[in-house]
DNA sequence: TTATTAATTGACCACCCTGGTCAACTTATA
DNA sequence: TATAAGTTGACCAGGGTGGTCAATTAATAA
């Protein structure tokens, strides 16, 4: 299935799964429209459908691509011997924005499918989220140590905490990050901001979760 | 101008404002159908018509209105002698969520035009803003003394980890208060339990960025 | 070279939905 | 009763839909 698809040298299938994913992270699955996919990724009607077959089966494809990658790109570089929940973030922080590059509207496609609501579909995710519930997003945080947090802090609240923060300084770079995809040097440079700035505020918490001083 | 549609008693107006908020708010101003907008407001398509003359008209009035009622909201309920950005941020999730009992779909319409890109939609809602620019977000925040801090505290950093905590809290129970509008009893329930959980936060920020205490 | 297979194109299909109109009808007002 | 205002929904031309398929091109094998 999709060996076609998959024989395509692999800057193609990236430039046809970028204009997929564009088009189903602006528009629901009903609205998004296969003509504009076959624009973008300047292939023609008939061999999108030779591809993959229906829209449905694109979409599905998409969703088990996406997945994939997000998970293997954790499994990969997570270190889980890293027991400093600061640190830890760091690097997720680091995976999703490089992410971007590669894939520039990767987490708007996921948070699209969270919403998705056509019967058909929705049926299709549902089930394969069960095939990979056990070996994704839990996993990510194995090994924290949480007694790592000042003993009067309600650990509970300053992960919360964290996880707000960081999704803050991530939402305050996305825009200009997907601004500047096409330009590599650029790109790495907001990254390197992005990040420096996520390490200011982070010394910022962990001075007030971690050691009881301030400043 | 809109006089018939003025006329009408407010339930009305409100149901056709709704039908439309939640239409525009799920699609983007090309995509969206007048046609869904009738069929859930429960009115003809001639009236529609008569009431705005086009979708476009509809959709400025729309903004427009949005945008009075939530200045208007705020300038009329917040305590600007209330110097603890606690209190106010308590004060501002209170009547936004409040705002969401009335019009389920308020904030998903604002964030959507933000991203709006239809060229003849986008210059009307840049114009419209900058006549608003001045009365609005800034002012929500007046009279706040950022020296209730701790000395060693860096208020910025402090400011936004409280917007992003406040938001993170207001996400968490967004769905479920949207999926209770039609049960009043219930959704007040779910808004108090809301500010409960962000008075716990609220109370977990100020020990640290406060009183340099813990616990 | 030729024969066979695989990859790719885009015009075409029947269908559905679009924003907007308007003659006809109902309701309110004078 | 006469006039005006409010309201309906069938209707329009235009455009976009997912999907198909005969025809063309490119790659492979003999």
């Amino acid at each position: 299935m999709y060996q076609t698809f998959l024989n395509l040298e692999v800057e193609k299938q990236h430039k046809i799964i970028n204009a997929a994913l564009k088009e189903f992270s602006t528009n629901n699955y009903d609205t998004a429209s296969t003509n504009k996919i076959i624009k973008d990724a300047e292939i023609s009607k008939g061999i999108l459908y030779h591809y993959f077959g229906s829209k449905k089966n694109l979409y599905l494809y998409l969703y088990e691509y996406v997945t994939t990658i997000f998970i293997d790109a954790m499994n990969s570089r997570l270190d889980l011997e890293e027991p400093d929940i600061f640190k830890r973030y760091e690097q997720i922080m680091k995976i999703k924005l490089e992410l971007i590059k590669q894939y520039h509207t990767f987490f708007d496609f996921l948070k699209k499918t969270y919403a998705e609501t056509n019967v058909e579909v929705r049926s299709k995710l549902d089930q394969y989220n069960l095939t990979i519930q056990n070996s994704s997003y839990d996993s990510v945080f194995a090994g924290i140590d949480y007694d790592l947090f000042h003993k009067n802090i309600d650990s509970k609240k300053a992960i919360d905490t964290l996880r707000w923060v960081t999704d803050g300084i991530s939402n305050r770079y996305e825009k200009q990050l997907k601004s500047n995809v096409d330009n590599s040097e650029a790109f790495n440079q907001l990254l390197e901001q992005c990040m420096e700035e996520a390490d200011d505020y982070f010394h910022f918490l962990k001075q007030l979760l971690y050691n009881n001083l301030k400043g």
